[in-house]
RNA sequence: UCCGCGAUAGCUCAAUGGUAGAGCAUUCGGCUGUUAACCGAAGGGUUGUAGGUUCGAGCCCUACUCGCGGAGCCA
């Protein structure tokens, strides 16, 4: 591969002449000085333009240039503190590679629907930029921590015949002569069987929901990382999610902290998500609202603002386990010491962010999966080779669901999820 | 599906029921250290759509469309 020199590698190249390539990101001029700040993906460089440092027809080109103009330019680089960056070119030659004219996205504030319909152009922003970096850092650090830790990847199928759950709306299509199929909105199920072969597996990838929910923590498309691991119980599973939030939130301070900065992320918030992390039974969840007078039903799921008033009580992610079962899916097992709850956790991120992780110990034994199979309404046929996990040496084993966009959103300190995936379905969105 | 808010120049927003405005962007002119540069000038409008009230509607009324936020559901 040919050498290629980015605005990153500066450092390397003071007192050198270079040339580089890359966008124009804005431009200010005084009559025999222009300043081209260029944008090359990895960072800002002020290129300066003197009158009479270059020929005339630099000096004329370099006025033709518009915001997104792409060019080549060629100098020697030099330390200046007054420059972005902290480096500056003295500009020598330029060479126009494409023009741009009248570019949509001003220096200057814009709506979310302007800039949603410009998502394509917009993504060149640096607030853009640095989400997406850490969005790439977040998922880098997933990967790196289920590698680290004897997880293999296994890929589930996205077009599916059944519904994990059948609460949530599936989007639907038709599949040749096979009847109905539908896009997946969880790899969980696939996810166990592959830790009945494998021990421990991580899925990550895509899933879909077709639920018309409109709030700012909902897409329709959406990645989810979920780890299923064989012979772990609920507090196996939930030792892990925290081991694996804390890696996470650790990973991005270390290595994307300028990207913190350009989101003015406050970063004490972000420091203190180190373990343990708190864990309260749902009955507990229930107490702390009751005492904050909120008038919440014993039995019900917790809402959106339920989870924002306990998150607000703690400093870092909070678990909250034993969840009524009857609000939770069919697959989760049942508390031995009280049957009415489920073996399921949910961790809420501080700040009002939510829920980021749902998780439970799986149902093992058949026949009571049996049950709970037709207590749901499910068809069982479906189920078939699901149920054959419990028929063939079946082990207790839990794992869950961690989304994404979520996990970004809260690590930037968002106000919503539109903005954590390069572009977001949305129910009233399917462009561009 | 339900509740609330909104739609005016390319963008962000003003405009007591009485002549449609500003900043940014664009074009032109000025400026040798700018940091969302600055100064001067110009072009730019079927006020979301359809109807209604009125001498007169961007503004009031009705319906629709689209968007935003929330609820439910969930990661």
């Amino acid at each position: 591969m040919k050498k290629k020199i980015y605005i990153s590698d500066l450092a390397n190249y003071t007192g050198q002449e270079i040339s580089l390539q890359g966008w124009l990101y804005n431009k200010r001029s005084s009559g025999k000085v222009q300043f081209l700040i260029l944008r090359d993906g990895t960072g800002y460089l002020q290129c300066v333009v003197f009158k009479g440092n270059v020929s005339e027809e630099i000096f004329k080109l370099a006025e033709t240039f518009n915001q997104e103009t792409s060019f080549v330019v060629t100098g020697k680089i030099k330390s200046e503190p007054r420059a972005v960056g902290g480096y500056e070119m003295d500009v020598k030659d330029l060479k126009l590679i494409g023009t741009s004219f009248d570019y949509p996205i001003t220096p200057k504030e814009h709506g979310p629907e302007f800039l949603m319909d410009n998502r394509h152009l917009w993504i060149r922003s640096k607030r853009q930029l640095a989400i997406l970096k850490i969005r790439h850092r977040i998922a880098k650090a997933i990967r790196d921590f289920f590698d680290m830790n004897g997880f293999t990847l296994f890929d589930p199928p996205i077009i599916t015949p059944n519904a994990a759950e059948g609460t949530s709306t599936l989007f639907e299509m038709e599949y040749f002569d096979l009847g109905k199929a539908y896009l997946t909105q969880s790899g969980q199920l696939y996810g166990e069987a592959g830790a009945m072969a494998l021990g421990k597996i991580y899925t990550f990838g895509p899933t879909f929901r077709a639920e018309k929910s409109k709030t700012r923590r909902h897409l329709t498309e959406f990645w989810m990382v979920e780890p299923e691991m064989a012979f772990f119980d609920l507090d196996d599973d939930m030792d892990l999610a925290e081991e694996l939030i804390e890696y996470i939130v650790q990973s991005v301070l270390t290595d994307r902290k300028s990207e913190i900065e350009i989101l003015e992320r406050d970063i004490t918030k972000l420091q203190s998500v180190k373990r343990p992390f708190p864990r309260i039974s749902y009955d507990d969840a229930v107490d702390i609202l009751k005492s904050e007078g909120v008038d919440f039903q014993y039995g019900n799921d917790l809402g959106g603002g339920d989870e924002t008033i306990i998150s607000g009580k703690f400093d870092r992610p909070v678990m909250v386990h034993r969840y009524p079962a009857e609000v939770k899916a069919f697959y989760m097992k049942r508390d031995p010491q009280n049957p009415k709850l489920a073996l399921a956790v949910d961790v809420l991120a501080p700040e009002g962010y939510g829920e980021i992780i749902g998780g439970s110990q799986r149902e093992d034994d058949i026949n009571l999966l049996l049950e709970r199979i037709q207590e749901h309404n499910l068809p069982r046929s479906v189920f078939e080779w699901y149920l054959d996990l419990r028929k063939y040496g079946s082990v207790p084993h839990s794992g869950f669901g961690l989304g994404l966009e979520r996990t970004v959103s809260w690590i930037c300190g968002l106000e919503h999820v539109r903005e954590t995936i390069p572009f977001a379905r949305m129910i009233y969105r399917n462009t561009p």
